[in-house]
DNA sequence: ATACATTTTTAGACTTGTCTAAATTTCATT
DNA sequence: AATGAAATTTAGACAAGTCTAAAAATGTAT
């Protein structure tokens, strides 16, 4: 069975907007996100439905099967491994490379992407840290590390703690830093080793003694 | 003014079948070539010549227009420029490079393809010895032939082969006509036009078989 | 819990590119 | 020049994907 572009479009957005929501994807979000109407994506659902590439019930929102999933995921290994192409090879700069990668990542042939992976030396993540999928659909595995060490100017993602005192957890649940907030190491400051991080748009300052207890994890 | 996929292999191929046969271009003809049927080309063609890429009159085939011709020529800059990439740098195989290049010579960025021609060192031809036109649609001088028209006397160079079995490419290598390899022809024989080259001071006969398979060039 | 606003779905229409079947034009042959 | 064959075009239909406008379902106030 083979998709066409419009429909592997559709599966590739789905994919990401179910990341954040737990819940099934709305038709208004898609619509936004495909910039289309919200009826053009119901007609469409219908038939990714059909063809049991998502789960749909009327008024619920939508959420992929495994087929569906694995077609995003290829999707989006495809888009990731020709942004490293573009961005190391052909000497693109960080905007261009968007447009271009959109379109190639619907070349479908899987000789070419082994190939593409092969030359480019199977990078796990492309320039940006996205984590790069392997033909099985199996993202790498997040490098993990304590806050302390972490390197200023990631992007990072609470995976744990090594702390479990009361007052520690809701010191942290008061910050906003629970597991899986993402936020972004800005400073480290070394007189103290005291960091400052950005979470949802806030600047927060944390302890080292804070930091050293936090695992945090990263890509690329 | 933006061209489809469909309507850019109408014109491509329209731009192929002309070359041989200063006439306009047959209905029947397109419609082989691009496996439809006549009556779709005959839409199509109507809609080609709404926009201006085509001159066409009822029952009398069709010719490219000026813009037809630059468009069409992109098209196969872009293929060959795609081949050039996936034969030198991906190590595809003579065969399996042209459906994957039928798909990438679609990809519309200007941007892509000169950095892909930077990127390619500008070359002049594709290892089948296609010329590749530059960006304002102009072909390199074609100062290439098959071994089998080449004339006796000339020193020559080999630029590609139109042959890509295993058994040919091992001949080759024995023989030691290697991509680049210089050598000189000194004679044709035409009970069987088998020919003699000098090749690093050795004299190697070929055959016509493999002397019809090997592109060579020749300066002035 | 009822009424209003928002979200989602349906119904019908349009575009692109295709097809089959029938009509028309051109070509080749006598 | 007439006629039958081949090539081409027209007419009408269909699938994919989209749209607008209207109907139905859901969510949210008070």
């Amino acid at each position: 069975m083979s998709q066409s572009f419009t429909e592997e479009n559709y599966l590739k957005h789905i994919y990401k907007l179910s990341k954040r929501s737990e819940k099934g994807v709305s038709t208004n979000a898609l619509a936004e996100r495909l910039e289309t109407k919200a009826s053009s994506v119901t007609d469409m659902i219908k038939k990714l439905a059909a063809k049991k590439l998502v789960d749909y019930k009327k008024y619920q929102g939508v959420t992929l099967t495994k087929k569906g999933q694995k077609i995003a995921v290829d999707i989006i290994r495809k888009h990731r491994l020709w942004e490293v192409f573009l961005l190391e090879h052909l000497g693109f700069g960080g905007e261009e490379v968007h447009d271009v990668a959109e379109e190639l990542e619907h070349i479908n042939s899987e000789t070419l992407i082994d190939r593409l992976d092969k030359f480019l030396g199977h990078p796990k993540y492309d320039p940006h840290g996205g984590p790069i999928p392997n033909s099985e659909g199996v993202f790498p595995e997040p490098k993990r590390v304590k806050l302390d060490e972490l390197e200023v100017g990631r992007k990072t993602k609470v995976m744990g703690i090594t702390e479990h005192s009361d007052a520690f957890l809701t010191h942290l649940k008061k910050l906003g830093l629970e597991l899986g907030a993402e936020f972004d190491l800005k400073e480290r400051f070394d007189f103290d080793r005291s960091v400052e991080i950005e979470l949802n748009d806030k600047t927060i300052q944390l302890s080292h003694d804070v930091a050293k207890n936090i695992f945090v994890s990263y890509n690329s």
